[in-house]
DNA sequence: ATGAAAGCGCTAACAT
DNA sequence: ATGTTAGCGCTTTCAT
């Protein structure tokens, strides 16, 4: 291994001017400063980490805590990850992967020193992670927004706007019986924060303009999906506009839709909460409100490395739904 | 901070005791070592994971590139994350996640200390990452098969037994004209290691059994879907069986089919390469071979930490393909 | 069965 | 503008 020493050595210098070189933390004269940096190159020198993390508590490590468990999307959790692992090396920080049943893995990484701030994805309502989080030195960002965010930062779609931009879509292009199709009933009865938020905007636009709206958690399956289509319809015959807050569940959707008949765009208005390319790769291209998973993913990491340069208050950021008509 | 001299006098002992205790390479009395645990549990304490990989030259942490890139299914990479992160964690290694268009990645993590050991996704035949995994210090495991493994270990399903079995299960079925619908065409471009042994293996039967039988990459995309079956069906009218091998593809195939008014099974018979759970949610649960991501993934961290433990040679190993029949 | 002490490789005062 | 030095918190010889 080549240390800072041979480094210094090869250069004519002292160790700490190489670290200054390194960190720019003060100024080196030009020609020493080629000197190190030769000598860097030449020697093919890396900073060992741990080392680093010693002396200077800091890793340039993120914390990243990733649902890898039933009933979530993976195109959006992937579109997470990217966003996340993208920005951070830009940052110059590396990504550490936790997931979600990992109970101890906060405290463990956290108390450890291992990483300088944690991300932690799909975020319950009322979430057990929560006074964990609150407990750690380093800051943390959730994407996702819990019952009481206060001191911590979150960022997210705003999914409750979503649910009230998809119902007011359908109720502008004449639907009076719409309904909303949601994730797989698990994910509902975890109270999942963004399922519970897109329920409360599509009730919201639903009591202003009077419409006639189901609401319906919706398995990924076929068989699934064919039993929620058919558990609305059902109940609510007249149901004409469909918002579907389920990637996985869509195709089987659409399916059964064409089943029983019913044509989109012709006879029913089906409007898609996911990742826009998920929208359009389906049997006909939907109007869709995009989940834009690599831009929050990227939020998070700026504002999560924001707080460990200027130790920021915490901040809660929605972003503002897009839809974008299709079929 | 608490620290490992806090609880060493916590407890009354030395700090070296206390490391001791955590690591047991040498006996301690039973009432010391209850003073002692007595001490960490009291004062929660974590050692600094810095300090220890500086002073034992070991993370405890490994390294995992993933490609988080264009034609690849997603469902797939994450079973193998999954796998990877659980085995890590059951053997007390967190993981550390880098991409494959970060380049500098793999040097830059292993150079700089930050892990033990290295697993790489999605090999490619000729990948320009094989020669820098060869310089490196830390072990490696590769998930697919190099043209020339010598030296790395790797793990993967036997994706050219696969192509065979998948071939000869058609051919079994009754088929004369069957076709292979592969991934798409920017990753048969690339060679990926698995497209291509897939390929090999499905040839190797046709020629066997004196088939005819169709090579075809496939779009995700609906219309890249259509445009596949079309041009098997246009180049060779009789095709009766598909082995696809492009799970986003899937559910498209099997609409182009039925578009077509080919009824499966009655009709045509589809064989599908791709994880099992994948396979089932079609709108009709197919026959499939099955990748098993989170075995591969988990083989691949016993691999690599064994060959950290003892020293021993690399190995490849390629898991025997399972066929399950459904419609 | 336990302690003392010498590093591991780096950063950041404190010097000049 | 650069060098000297004292740690950072741990592991692991070497002693006893």
């Amino acid at each position: 291994m080549t240390t800072i020493e041979d480094v210094a050595k090869a250069a004519g210098v002292s160790a700490s001017t190489v670290s200054y070189v390194l960190s720019g933390k003060r100024s080196i004269s030009a020609p020493t400063r080629k000197r190190v940096e030769q000598a860097i190159a030449d020697l093919s020198y890396r900073p060992h980490a741990g080392a680093r993390a010693l002396a200077s508590s800091r890793t340039n490590v993120i914390g990243l805590m990733v649902p890898l468990r039933a009933g979530v999307d993976v195109s959006v959790v992937m579109q997470f990850v990217t966003g996340v692992v993208t920005h951070a090396r830009q940052a110059d920080h590396d990504v550490l992967l936790l997931t979600q049943d990992d109970a101890g893995g906060l405290e463990r990484v956290a108390a450890g020193s291992m990483v300088d701030a944690i991300i932690v994805m799909d975020v319950e309502a009322d979430d057990p992670r929560i006074p964990i989080l609150r407990g750690l030195r380093q800051p943390t960002v959730l994407i996702g927004l819990p019952r009481d965010p206060a001191g911590l930062s979150c960022v997210d779609l705003d999914f409750e706007a979503a649910g009230r931009l998809g119902a007011a879509h359908l109720a502008g292009a004449g639907h009076r019986e719409i309904a909303l199709l949601g994730p797989p009933p698990e994910v509902m009865a975890r109270h999942t924060s963004y399922a519970d938020r897109v329920i409360r905007g599509f009730r919201h636009t639903r009591a202003e303009r009077s419409l006639a709206a189901e609401v319906e958690a919706c398995e990924t399956t076929p068989d699934g999906a064919r039993r929620a289509v058919d558990a609305v319809l059902g109940r609510a015959p007249g149901t004409t506009g469909f918002l579907v807050h389920n990637e996985r569940a869509l195709p089987h959707v659409l399916g059964r839709l064409a089943e029983r008949g019913l044509r989109v765009p012709e006879d029913v208005s089906v409007v898609a909460l996911c990742p826009t390319a998920v929208a359009m790769a389906q049997s006909v291209p939907l109007t869709s409100i995009d989940i834009p998973g690599e831009v929050i993913g990227g939020v998070a990491v700026d504002m999560v490395l924001s707080r460990l340069e200027s130790k920021q208050p915490a901040e809660s950021r929605l972003l503002a739904p897009v839809l974008t008509a299709r079929d």
